[in-house]
DNA sequence: ATATCAATTAAACGTTCGTTTGAATAATCG
DNA sequence: CGATTATTCAAACGAACGTTTAATTGATAT
């Protein structure tokens, strides 16, 4: 309970802290939430096992300032991007799309190691079926949904609010889902799709996305 | 390890061993695979605890049981389904998502309670994070993945192997996530929002679908 | 009826988990 | 330096889990 216990994450935060944190976002994404054991990543934290108690409270708590550090950012980037946007021109609902997939993107990317990371452990957050974690993303996501949903219509002017809504959702999941999955293409294709990087996956998401998001006026 | 015990699940099953099965479902699709203990699906079904691993052997065995009871009837009715579809004729994008989306859809209306439960259910099967699962789901997958990419690339002819693999995932991701999340929607919409039925979702849903899988022709 | 097998039951087993404790060490500062 | 605080450590705790066992009940067929 002391005061430097009580800082930011970011800041002053000790060197085994750090590497928990760390860690714990690996393994995280590779596993799970519940699978990866307190014992586990102090383990590979090179840490004792009452480490995360100490530093984190409880590994409730320390799961919460992983998913927080991660969604966070992306979240700010999203509206800070979409801001920018000229709603008038043409490509604009392309613009929309890549406002919200970029910002995962860049942070999966950001990763010194291989995409894998961060990648897994975005769609883990975005797309978790786990109700502590859903709430925790959902908490930030009623600003992003709204602020996404009148920027479709007015793109858009012949969605329906509940349409738009449902869309916004839709492009969630695509990225989610193919953030996670995308690796296992090449398997289950049984060799016949070969995914080379992670920008490929982005501009097609992009394309299949801008696609669905301004469907409906020509039919 | 009697004959009986050998049998199919759905020929001369007992009536514990079907309420343990129709139990699991209910709270897996609710809770997940982990976070359900036997003892949990045991008392819901009035079984006793040991139950479950004289009927199935195990609890990995039950949700074996549980997802391929699920899963296995949907692959088959698409791949129907997509049989039937005339290829040449217009729609006929359409008419491919309808072919992968209606079966769940299907699925998930055929509960007597409300739909959430097979829905929910579906959806963890298809878009889960955990290995046991995804593994039991990609078994059937590669089949279906190859004849649905064929289908696509011989309606739309512009599109590359490997786009239409990803399409066919992102497809999947859009329905997954947006059927175990729709609900949530009025929540996080804070109102602005309301999802009345599933037909409603399953609508949005093919014309979104349709929009992106033939997107790129006319960029 | 009685022998045989299926099904249920209560109890216990061993393991793993998150958490707590109290002492030991390292770091900080008056 | 000495005192205080922050951090690390080994050890143990209690709870929850999947699984196993051995005894019992129910049904079936010889």
């Amino acid at each position: 309970m002391s005061i430097t216990q009580r800082e930011s994450i970011t800041e002053s935060a000790t060197a085994t802290k750090m590497r928990l944190l760390n860690v714990s976002g690996r393994l995280f994404a590779e596993n799970g939430f519940d699978s990866v054991s307190l014992r586990l990543i102090t383990e590979h934290a090179e840490a004792n096992l009452a480490a995360v108690n100490y530093h984190f409270g409880s590994k409730e708590e320390l799961i919460v300032a992983v998913v927080e550090k991660l969604v966070g950012p992306v979240n700010q980037r999203r509206l800070a991007l979409l801001r920018q946007i000229n709603l008038d021109g043409s490509g604009a609902c392309q613009s929309i799309v890549e406002a919200f997939i970029d910002p995962v993107i860049e942070a999966a990317s950001r990763g010194d190691e291989e995409d894998q990371m961060y990648c897994k452990l975005m769609s883990r957050c975005i797309a978790s079926r786990d109700e502590r974690v859903t709430s925790l993303v959902l908490r930030q996501f009623p600003e992003v949904l709204a602020k996404f949903v009148d920027a479709l219509r007015l793109v858009c002017p012949w969605i329906s609010s509940d349409a738009a809504h449902m869309r916004i959702l839709f492009m969630a999941g695509a990225m989610a889902h193919s953030l996670f999955h995308h690796d296992k293409l090449v398997i289950i294709s049984e060799g016949r799709c070969n995914i080379s990087s992670l920008d490929s996956l982005r501009d097609e998401l992009v394309q299949f996305l801008s696609a669905g998001m301004s469907a409906g006026i020509s039919k």
